[in-house]
RNA sequence: GGCGGAGUAGCUCAGCGGUAGAGCAGCGGAAUCAUAAUCCGUGGGUCGGGGGUUCGAAUCCCUCCUCCGCUACCA
């Protein structure tokens, strides 16, 4: 839908007192995708990520840990950044919200905000707990105690509050001229009728903690949790400074990546900010699903939390890449299941695609004396090949602007194993004696079939997507999308390559021997 | 309760008006270039139940059953 040059993408920013585990892992992984993705096809990309770091749960922890809080934030919010070297991620930036740049931001915002009289004082009443130094629902009280079982007591304390309700129209003509604003189709169906209901104004600023960015001109209030996290997505882009290149350039997001649970704070509160502000909504909210492990709700009490740095060393990287946006349609729920993962390990990426590389590869070492082989005239199989190769990216291209990172992974394992069937029936290994120079077509055609092949796969598999262009003596420049097709840069006959060895490793168990 | 979604081969799902499909698993076969990797053939499932519209319905309408999501201040 937007053809423009720039492209942004972000994940939510991670709640810092949080141990890092697949959730986080997933967030992250689809935006690195289809960060990479884009940058391949030529976009300017923007890859945003970051943590909270403010609150009352890690101004406690951090006095538990016996720890300033910043000093605490500076320490834990490392576990998020070592993820991204770990999986192999490619942000652009990294935000935190204890940054300078952050703060200026969320206050500028709530001074525009206060400016358009969006936001009055009031009172915050509600059942609050001093044990869990907490406020509860009244739906969530159980026979007039908190969840936890401790004693709550009705508290009013003063608090900002944002207009929400006076939102409501504006929300949903908003929804009404953007269908596309919510992803998938089904999330969008909440986002709307929630907001039909009718809104209420919400409580935007604390005075129980201190741990937070204060309010202009009242400080004894500190700016509560959604106006300081949202407004990361903005302030990594340079706000206030909206003429400057980044803001101009990024703004608004093409797509905020989120796990289902947050869906409401960014497609309703968010938006209602930014129109607050005298700004644009993002273009999209893409909320993805939760995973279970092997069946199970995963939860710390049942202690089956996957830890994703386990993952990469038991599969390897790429494998856990594919696995993760293989299994799933993206936007639903998944189950984590090791035999689903072994499967897909061994059958699609070792005998599928690995093998394919391997067998056509060994092929040109041993009948084209290891370089690539010169194409004669070009056979109908030939070029019906070449021509699924040629227009895997496009395929790829429409689902990936639709966050649809299954689907695209569909389209180029269609072209590997419409690969596949095209070297057994052409049985170069006989060619090769009875007409050598149509065995030379052959196995060009099929190189050049991986080369693209390969270069599809470079965002979900960077690692051995590169080997694979190493092994056809892919230079970096040409390992882009505008190398593809017919008007790229086909594979040179007679550059020399370097001797195959296998890129996907099969999965044998642990304890089979 | 309200709004929304889903119930199709053993499993995961696509199909959304014109005589039931894919992947995986299973069974049989071919090939031997390759990480014993590939390829071909093989799917009689009341398309949740019932009713209706239509020349014709997984596909539209009604109804019932079952399951799931959302229904506000929790990162």
């Amino acid at each position: 839908m937007s053809q423009r040059d720039a492209f942004y993408v972000t994940t939510p920013i991670y709640y810092v007192n949080d141990v890092p585990h697949i959730g986080h892992a997933y967030t992250t992984l689809a935006c690195d995708v289809i960060a990479r993705f884009m940058r391949l096809d030529g976009r300017r990309v923007h890859f945003l990520t970051g943590t909270d770091e403010h609150g009352q749960k890690v101004e406690k922890a951090a006095r538990e840990a016996g720890m300033e809080p910043k000093a605490f934030t500076d320490q834990v919010s490392e576990r998020f950044r070592e993820l991204l070297r770990v999986m192999d991620f490619s942000p652009d930036d990294f935000i935190r919200t204890t940054e300078e740049r952050h703060v200026r931001a969320v206050q500028t915002l709530w001074t525009r905000m206060v400016e358009g009289g969006w936001i009055y004082l009031g009172k915050y009443a509600g059942w609050y707990s001093v044990r869990d130094e907490a406020y509860y629902a009244e739906s969530e009280l159980v026979d007039g105690r908190a969840p936890t079982g401790a004693p709550v007591e009705w508290v009013e304390e003063p608090s900002y509050f944002f207009r929400l309700s006076a939102f409501q129209e504006r929300l949903l003509r908003f929804y009404e001229s953007h269908p596309d604003f919510v992803g998938p189709a089904t999330r969008f169906n909440e986002v709307v009728s929630f907001v039909r209901q009718g809104l209420q104004d919400l409580s935007i600023s604390r005075t129980t903690f201190r741990w937070g960015i204060p309010v202009p001109g009242d400080p004894a209030h500190v700016i509560y949790v959604w106006v300081d996290a949202l407004t990361n997505y903005i302030s990594a882009l340079g706000y206030p400074d909206v003429d400057g290149e980044l803001f101009r350039t990024f703004w608004p997001a093409d797509v905020h990546v989120i796990g289902k649970d947050i869906l409401r704070f960014h497609a309703v509160y968010w938006p209602a900010f930014l129109m607050a502000a005298g700004l644009e909504p993002p273009r999209r909210v893409f909320a993805h699903g939760w995973w279970t492990n092997e069946g199970q709700k995963i939860s710390k009490s049942l202690g089956n939390v996957i830890d994703p740095h386990a993952l990469v060393a038991r599969y390897g990287l790429d494998q856990t890449r594919y696995y993760l946006l293989r299994e799933v349609p993206f936007g639903q729920d998944g189950d984590f299941r090791h035999e689903s993962m072994v499967r897909r390990i061994n059958h699609e990426l070792a005998n599928d695609y690995g093998n394919l590389v391997q067998r056509v590869l060994a092929m040109i070492r041993r009948y084209c004396e290891g370089r690539v082989p010169d194409p004669g005239e070009l056979a109908p199989d030939d070029e019906a090949l070449l021509a699924r190769a040629h227009n895997c990216l496009a395929a790829m291209r429409a689902h990936m602007e639709a966050q649809a990172l299954h689907r695209a992974l569909d389209e180029v394992f269609g072209l590997i194993g419409e690969a596949n069937r095209y070297v057994d029936a052409m049985a170069p290994w006989a060619l090769r004696r009875s007409d050598p120079a149509r065995a030379a077509t052959v196995l060009w055609t099929l190189a050049e079939t991986i080369r693209h092949v390969a270069t599809l796969t470079l965002p979900f598999m960077p690692q051995s997507s590169g080997r694979i262009l190493d092994l056809l003596a892919v230079p970096a420049a040409a390992r882009t999308f505008r190398a593809l097709g017919a008007e790229g840069q086909p594979l040179r006959p007679g550059t020399p390559l370097p001797p195959p060895s296998p890129v996907f490793p099969r999965y044998v168990e642990e304890d089979a021997g």
